[in-house]
DNA sequence: GTGAAAGCGCTAACAA
DNA sequence: TTGTTAGCGCTTTCAC
């Protein structure tokens, strides 16, 4: 069967005996108008007996706006691996809903820096504004470049440092915090030897953060870090197990292993077992991001928790607040269209936060030394 | 810094000298219309110079195509616990990228029956077309109409039954066969009493097609399925170390369990740890996925594979047929906007998907009691 | 080969 | 309080 020819604002109007005008006055909801209550609900239900949803690019030419909004991740497949991004990924989402705005998912990987499709989205109209997690150096300048042209931006997992090079408004946090916790966790067990798995051989902000954050807690408390206690993984487990087996290789003897992320964990746990060595007598382990099977490693893993939701929601409501949206859409009936975001004037009112990002917390359980406590 | 004013088409048809039209010709890459090279040359230098980006709106307005698909998903939180849905959403991505298709995410988890988002998404002309994956049983209705009033519709994970009673093109596979898997491996390393963990309480089909090969599969081999063997949990590990408790707490002596996914099987093994039975030796486990973790649970985790990348690239090859694209996009030059999507004709020739969906695999590892082969 | 002109369906001044 | 009238920026038919 074809496509039906779709009803149009027109076709509400001859049936409601009014003009397009106040169709679209109505149905988006124009309060300053005055339209009479009667007529108001001539056209509500003219609209619902026609089944008419307005067309939402013809929307879009005319008032500018789109009610969409992209999320950039660097890449989709690290998905599989990545559980902070899947929080991540559902937060933002869930979030949307909650201003009415629609989702577009991009990922970076096919991008040179040159042509980068964030920016197209951008140019394009495509979208009202968007989400850039994770950005690579190389790509600050052109965001930069983005921002500046007065489309909004957030980028999340850039410290706030970021924002006076990028203008944009920067979501994150430092996660040498994170290490810290952990780390300073092992050397309280007595720990002096603690090696450190990175995943991502420094390219992403997160994984350099990670790795000062070790190097700086051990010097604080008085232990060089040394490195031939340090390896690099990608994101897997895979990665992981392969680079605890170069540690065990370079007969360096750690005592103790701070993982850059959970995944990582699980594979180094399997090279450990493989080598012999007891979790945690012979040596201590604590991974990154409290995935949902960390408290199901065996043994159960010790991780650093950080609240991915937390990051997903406060982004998207920083997105809001520069898209101008701040409230939650009213409930509109039956065909009515969803909310048009309206464009934020030329500086718009910086977006207050309220909510900020909750500090990254240790999961104490079996993987490092300690009398485990109740699974989960 | 307030946002420059776009570019538009008729600048570069001023800086270039010619009509509105013959940038539109030039851009689009209309070849039967005999553009002069040197007119061509032209136009793409101006609006090169110009830093020229269609406005998608007024294009899809205009054209009638978005360009655009969405992918519609039960609910992205099960993005935490199903590593399927993490390969599917990032290998329909990719696939979207060579038609030069952006995606919209949409879940279903916040429409009722009534008012599903994904109806509103294609009447809006929002999206040229869409995927839904594992739509549930209520949802088929609202389905068959959007497939009904010719809005190209790919259902995921719908074995090519419901393609009768939907009118959309289905891609997935009966999920009975990688039960069938690993339930006869079980039967036949010598298990009679084996159990099984569902992940949805049968909400889902693939959950229930998964208890029914559990089901037959022992019938055909001559063992009655027991219900006291027969448990359900969630999608997520902690939901199968409760089930593997009340599995445990009735009594009913399995010699194996066959998992309705990874993650719960993660969660049966700490629950059978933890009673002091052994896997494989008291125990048996088999999961299903082969999730990135699977090789790391200890022991290493029997599982069925199936190949995740290749439903998302079938369906979006389904639904690329569906929108009339099978061609790689062109690769058009400098401000050249992305091919638009042609609408197909009422009744589109039939999509031919060359490729078919690979067989489920058993991947026998560990935890199944058989000497382990090579670890991953 | 190229241009003129008529929309696509909606929004929003401005009139009435 | 409602209708008239221009566009929004692009595509596309038809005439030159």
């Amino acid at each position: 069967m074809s496509r039906k020819a779709p009803v149009t604002a027109q076709q509400v109007a001859r049936l409601a005996g009014v003009s397009p005008t106040t169709v679209s006055f109505v149905l988006n909801d124009v309060r300053d108008q005055g339209i009479r209550p009667a007529t108001r609900q001539r056209v509500l239900e003219a609209a619902a007996r026609l089944g008419y949803q307005p067309n939402a690019n013809a929307r879009s030419l005319a008032s500018g706006s789109t009610a969409t909004v992209a999320l950039v991740v660097p890449r989709l497949d690290h998905l599989y691996d990545d559980h902070f991004l899947a929080q991540l990924l559902a937060s933002v989402n869930a979030e949307c809903h909650r201003f009415g705005l629609k989702l577009l998912l991009e990922s970076a990987e096919h991008d040179s820096a040159t042509a980068t499709g964030f920016v197209s989205l951008a140019r394009t109209r495509r979208i009202d504004g968007l989400i850039v997690v994770n950005p690579r150096q190389d790509q600050l300048v052109p965001l930069a470049a983005v921002a500046a042209a007065g489309i909004p931006l957030v980028l999340l997992g850039q410290a706030a440092a970021a924002e006076a090079q990028t203008g944009a408004r920067c979501v994150g946090q430092d996660t040498r915090i994170g290490a810290r916790l952990a780390v300073s966790h092992l050397i309280g067990l007595g720990h002096m030897a603690i090696a450190y798995i990175g995943f991502a051989g420094r390219a992403y902000v997160a994984d350099a953060e990670r790795e000062q954050g070790w190097r700086d807690t051990l010097t604080a408390a008085g232990i060089a870090p040394r490195d031939d206690l340090l390896e690099f993984g990608a994101l897997s487990a895979i990665s992981g197990y392969q680079a605890m087996q170069r540690l065990l290789a370079a007969g360096g003897r750690p005592t103790a292993l701070f993982a850059g992320n959970d995944t990582i964990a699980f594979g180094a746990l399997r090279a450990l077992q493989e080598a012999g060595w007891a979790v945690p007598q012979d040596c201590a382990v604590v991974g990154y991001d409290d995935i949902p099977l960390a408290a199901f490693a065996a043994p159960a893993l010790t991780t650093v928790r950080t609240d991915a939701l937390a990051h997903g929601r406060i982004a998207m409501q920083a997105l809001a607040g520069l898209l101008g949206l701040s409230a939650a859409p009213s409930v509109t009936v039956t065909a009515t269209a969803t909310p048009s975001a309206l464009n934020a004037d030329a500086n718009p009112v910086p977006a207050l936060v309220a909510a900020t990002l909750p500090a990254p917390e240790l999961i104490v359980r079996a993987s490092c030394g300690v009398r485990r406590p109740a699974a989960g």
